[in-house]
RNA sequence: GCCCCGGUGGUGUAGCCAGGUAGCACGCGGGGCUGUCACCCCCGAGACCCGGGUUCAAAUCCCGGCCGGGGCGCCA
């Protein structure tokens, strides 16, 4: 039966095993040959081969083979791991013409497009492959997180007529004779769904938004880890997305360190997150050099220099009217201010917020945004026939990457980006 | 949407400013090698994005196109 290659070690010296996985390289002389082989255990094993029959066979093997072998593991001094194994037979599943670069050697010094160009070979190299597995493990334990809550999933349609939330441009599609446009994130939707009944949910989904940006953190398809609660506010929401994000943090950091040391050896769970206002986030930038306008957003720059300021995870909350989209709650006491928050973790992360659920003051609301209330007619009625205060939050899966790993590149972070000018692989 | 930068074998690059034989590393093909581990050694093949212009001469200078990279805005 196969065994797992990082499975194998000295301990196991005498055993008979078979491994099945890829050539990574291979190294023989005239009578002597060395096949390493990698499998989807993030480790990879020396073949030593000394027998005629399989030497001849070995000449054969090259990089990107698919193989499988049986034989003795052996401890041995002169293998660099301290062990090694003696294949007494080798099967030859599928062959590799020889690919553009080599994932094993190239991939350090080869331009990002390129290797997207070629992901399926880029991501045999094990720490690109990792981050796919760590997000993986990470949609895992928050879902694990939030279930533990009481929350269910569901799952909101990814077309709909709604030509803006405000904000991002959408993409449009044709759907049989109407014009309808692909969803930029499940919000009007799942503000719907806190008039169902159903008080706790998350969804994991894509989100298309029609912008031509060419940054490290932007995608035209991301996936978002969406939830809404029903009689809850901002601070409800803020509280469960730190819980939930340490939670995921600590059960990785625990439960698969074989993993997150090959992308990033230095990885912790983070400490405790921050808070601030925005007006704190402001006078922390102005001793800082950055004169920001009461009600304007904070940029790139200014991101970067609250992130080295403050050097932990943060949340921003009473973001200013003027910049938090029509949904968000504004408090009472101060309509200049609302009941938004967004959480930087490196890179601004997720945004969430008490939402406004009295009709008249979200119809108010729409109109204050020079947003037609036509195209929202079906999302408004939700809000007439009794709906309980809520709170929410979106995260982007991808950027969660990026503030726990230390990724800065938004890209490494999907199988199979979606950017400006790339519609392939 | 705005602003910068770039395009040399399969991969990464040198050469460009100051025009004159396109160099290097890895990979690839052939050969050698009993302990390698990005094995090593010898031999070989392989490239100036496209079009136009200037010039005795263009990878190099100029113009246009195509393609790519980066930053910003906005956001997750």
């Amino acid at each position: 039966m196969r065994v797992p290659i990082a499975s194998l070690g000295p301990h196991m010296d005498g055993q008979r095993v078979r491994i099945c996985g890829r050539v990574q390289r291979v190294r023989h002389k005239r009578k002597i040959a060395f096949v390493v082989v990698r499998d989807g255990s993030f480790d990879d094993v020396q073949l030593t081969i000394k027998d005629p029959e399989l030497l001849k066979l070995a000449e054969k093997l090259d990089r990107g083979y698919v193989i499988c072998a049986e034989g003795i593991v052996k401890a041995s001094k002169i293998a660099k791991k301290g062990y090694e194994m003696i294949p007494e037979k080798i099967e030859v599943l599928s062959k590799s013409e020889v690919p553009p670069f080599d994932p094993f050697v190239d991939v350090d010094h080869t331009i990002l497009a390129k290797r997207l160009d070629r992901r399926v070979l880029d991501l045999r190299n094990p720490r690109n492959r990792a981050i796919l597995v760590l997000k993986g493990l990470v949609t895992r334990y928050m879902r694990e997180y939030l279930y533990s809550q009481g929350f269910i999933e569901v799952h909101t349609p990814k077309v709909t007529i709604t030509a803006t939330e405000g904000g991002a441009e959408v993409f449009p599609v044709k759907r049989f004779d109407r014009e309808a446009y692909l969803v930029m994130s499940p919000q009007l939707y799942k503000q719907m769904v806190m008039a169902t009944g159903i008080e706790r949910f998350l969804e994991v989904g894509p989100c298309r938004r029609a912008e031509k940006h060419h940054t490290k953190k932007h995608l035209n398809e991301y996936f978002g880890l969406d939830i809404e609660m029903a009689f809850a506010t901002d601070e409800d929401a803020m509280k469960l997305l730190e819980d939930s994000i340490r939670y995921a943090a600590e059960k990785i950091f625990e439960d698969h360190e074989r993993v997150w040391r090959v992308l990033n050896e230095k990885f912790e769970p983070p400490e405790k997150f921050d808070r601030i206002t925005y007006d704190e986030a402001r006078e922390i930038l102005k001793k800082k050099g950055f004169e920001i306008p009461r009600g304007e957003d904070f940029g790139a720059d200014e991101e970067r220099a609250l992130w080295n300021e403050i050097n932990k995870p943060f949340f921003i909350t009473k973001r200013p009217r003027s910049a938090r989209p029509f949904y968000v709650m504004r408090l009472d006491e101060d309509p200049k201010y609302t009941k938004g928050f967004d959480l930087i973790y490196r890179v601004e992360l997720a945004s969430g917020a008490q939402r406004e659920h009295r009709y008249e003051k979200l119809v108010e609301n729409i109109k204050d945004k020079g947003l037609p209330l036509e195209s929202f007619r079906y999302y408004l009625e939700a809000f007439r026939y009794g709906m309980p205060p809520h709170a929410g939050r979106g995260l982007g899966l991808e950027r969660l990457m990026m503030g726990l790993f230390g990724i800065d590149e938004v890209r490494e972070c999907v199988l199979f980006p979606r950017t400006v000018d790339r519609l392939t692989p």
